[in-house]
RNA sequence: GCCCCUUUAGCUCAACGGCAGAGCAGCCGGCUUUUAACCGGUUGAUGGAGGUUCGAUUCCUCCAGGGGGCACCA
């Protein structure tokens, strides 16, 4: 049956309700208990009376007034059995002709699933010894127009699951058990910031010029100044100011934008958290996210984690989790390596006396190195290569490049290496953080280079940002940086396999190109400025 | 941007190139302790456009969406 006809039912029995009087949208319905209350509230009835009245014939328990959607639907002439989910939580309620009288029960007759009803009450257990509300008065809460995922399999199919979140969660309490999580680890970031004295800012995400990490930012169109503005691509320069306006710690929690493709570790949109510090150093940076990450993992608590013969077993340590099927480990210190040593590890070659062959060796390890990029690219490619995808339990890299680095201090005893360092756990980064490069001539040379590699056609390179300059030219204290990819994070500890299972509703291609177009007229033709004009 | 897979009813799934089926949901009827309730009846679909063929859900081409991989990217 088409949907319009499913829908065109359902209106048909709004049109039933308005005869019998029954408003299809309620509110005035205040539930007593939630699900879950109600179900304690009759176990502890049940132990308070010894388990005397549990018998079939037993009277009403306690009344209580519930509320949920309509998750399934038992009508047998007289009676029916519904569930109502709330919260997660699923609860049976018995509806009865002789208690609820004709009128009531005409309208549970009328009752779809997906509705939403208010119950008033009293709690039992029936025959089975389900946990019911034997109903004395029903309250239609709202009428739904739509048709439901299947009840049983629940929504399966992948591309619904995106677009149309709602339903996903609807009809999956797992689902939103997971995003939940996502809740929970982003809330147990902000403790740990903010138990250690870190103050959270707002900066700006509409930027003349877009800096702080390599990549094409959005271009959006400001109408009253005639003028291009880009979306921000990270939050650092921001952060970096505040830090010269006097905060010693600050960070945020905030969505930065990125013009690249969609992958299952890629969301145009994304959440980065970025925290800096003043008078400390990436060492300071590393205890940092430690913390942070343990800290989520323990906020999260104990996951199955995966044995070698396949099967799972519980582990109340929330450190030993599960991630792709293998069990990684959180439990601190994590491991500590200078990339270097990784590298040297992994070839057989000291990269550091090595260092003007390494584009040449780095193209002979089939590692891509990009045209015209010096000695500290063809490091990183050469580790990125043959190194990060074996890295599995959380593992701090420390010492970059200074050429792959513009905005980390050098290394005093070194000049070809930044004091940085990227978490890697599972193969993939989740942290990245330096000692915060203060010295403006220093600073504008590197902006220089960047500026340089630009003109040569890398268009990722950093643009080179005057005001921030000028910023630091005011003098920012030493200062330790940490941005950490929020989602991915998340992903790693709920174990979810695409970024689009930790994002409610992750960027989708429109539809449909008529979808699309109309979008192009909306921007061919914006509002004047006077038009729009406050009131 | 490239390669592979995929798209069948509102949902979940079937169908050697030969009349497109089922379950759930819906509709009609029955049923006052059901549990994915049950029983009888019933409505409803091949992503879009072309092509090959007597005949296309099936084979081919193009387009669109989705999934996976590569590349880009952190």
């Amino acid at each position: 049956m088409p949907a319009d006809d499913l829908i065109a039912e359902r209106r048909r029995k709004l049109d039933q309700l308005a005869v019998l009087g029954v408003p299809s949208h309620n509110v005035d319905f205040t539930p007593t208990e939630t699900l879950d209350g109600a179900r304690r509230l009759l176990a502890r009835m049940e132990v308070d009376s010894s388990g005397a009245s549990a018998a079939d014939e037993a009277p009403d328990g306690p009344e209580v007034r519930v509320a949920g959607r309509v998750m399934q639907y038992r009508l047998q002439g007289k009676s029916c059995f519904v569930h109502v989910e709330d919260e997660g939580e699923r609860m049976q309620v018995w509806l009865r002709l002789d208690r609820l009288g004709d009128d009531e029960f005409a309208v549970v007759r009328l009752l779809d699933l997906g509705d939403i009803i208010g119950v008033r009450g009293n709690l039992m257990r029936t025959r089975r010894g389900e946990p019911t509300v034997l109903a004395s008065a029903l309250t239609l809460l709202v009428k739904s127009l739509q048709p439901p995922p299947e009840k049983f399999h629940g929504l399966q199919d992948q591309e619904t699951r995106y677009r149309k979140r709602y339903l996903h969660l609807l009809s999956s309490a797992a689902q939103r058990r997971h995003f939940a999580a996502r809740t929970t680890v982003v809330r147990s970031l902000r403790r740990t910031l903010d138990n250690r004295g870190f103050m959270e800012a707002e900066t700006p995400i509409l930027q003349p010029i877009p800096g702080g990490g390599h990549a094409l930012p959005f271009v959006t169109h400001w109408n009253a100044l005639h003028a291009d503005v880009y979306l921000r691509i990270a939050i650092e320069l921001h952060l970096k100011r505040l830090l010269v306006g006097g905060y010693r710690r600050v960070y945020e929690i905030g969505r930065v934008f990125r013009n690249e493709g969609l992958s299952p570790r890629h969301n145009p949109e994304f959440t980065m958290l970025e925290a800096y510090e003043a008078y400390t150093d990436y060492h300071g940076m590393r205890e940092l996210t430690e913390s942070l990450i343990v800290d989520a993992a323990n906020a999260l608590g104990p996951q199955q984690i995966p044995e070698q013969d396949g099967g799972t077993f519980p582990c109340d340590d929330p450190l030993r989790r599960s991630f792709g099927g293998r069990e990684l480990s959180l439990t601190p210190p994590f491991r500590c390596e200078r990339m270097v040593d990784l590298v040297a590890q992994a070839c057989d070659f000291n990269p550091v006396e090595a260092w003007d062959d390494l584009p040449e060796r780095a193209h002979a390890l089939g590692a891509p190195v990009p045209i015209g990029a010096g000695a500290g690219a063809a490091l990183l490619a050469i580790y990125e290569h043959r190194v990060e995808p074996e890295l599995w339990d959380p593992t701090f890299v420390l010492d970059y490049p200074a050429e792959v680095s513009p905005l980390a201090r050098k290394r005093r005893d070194d000049q070809r290496f930044v004091e940085r360092f990227e978490l890697v756990v599972a193969g993939r980064e989740v942290a990245n953080a330096f000692s915060e490069l203060n010295d403006p001539l220093d600073q504008r040379q590197r902006f220089e280079e960047q500026a340089s590699l630009r003109a040569a056609g890398d268009d990722e390179a950093f643009p080179l940002d005057e005001d921030f300059l000028e910023a630091i030219e005011v003098g920012m204290p030493p200062a330790g940086g940490l941005g950490i990819g929020v989602d991915r994070l998340v992903m790693l500890l709920t174990d979810a396999a695409t970024i689009r299972d930790v994002l409610l509703f992750p960027t989708m291609r429109p539809r449909h190109r008529e979808e699309a177009s109309a979008e192009d007229v909306n921007q061919s033709s914006p509002p004047s400025a006077e038009d729009s004009e406050r009131p």
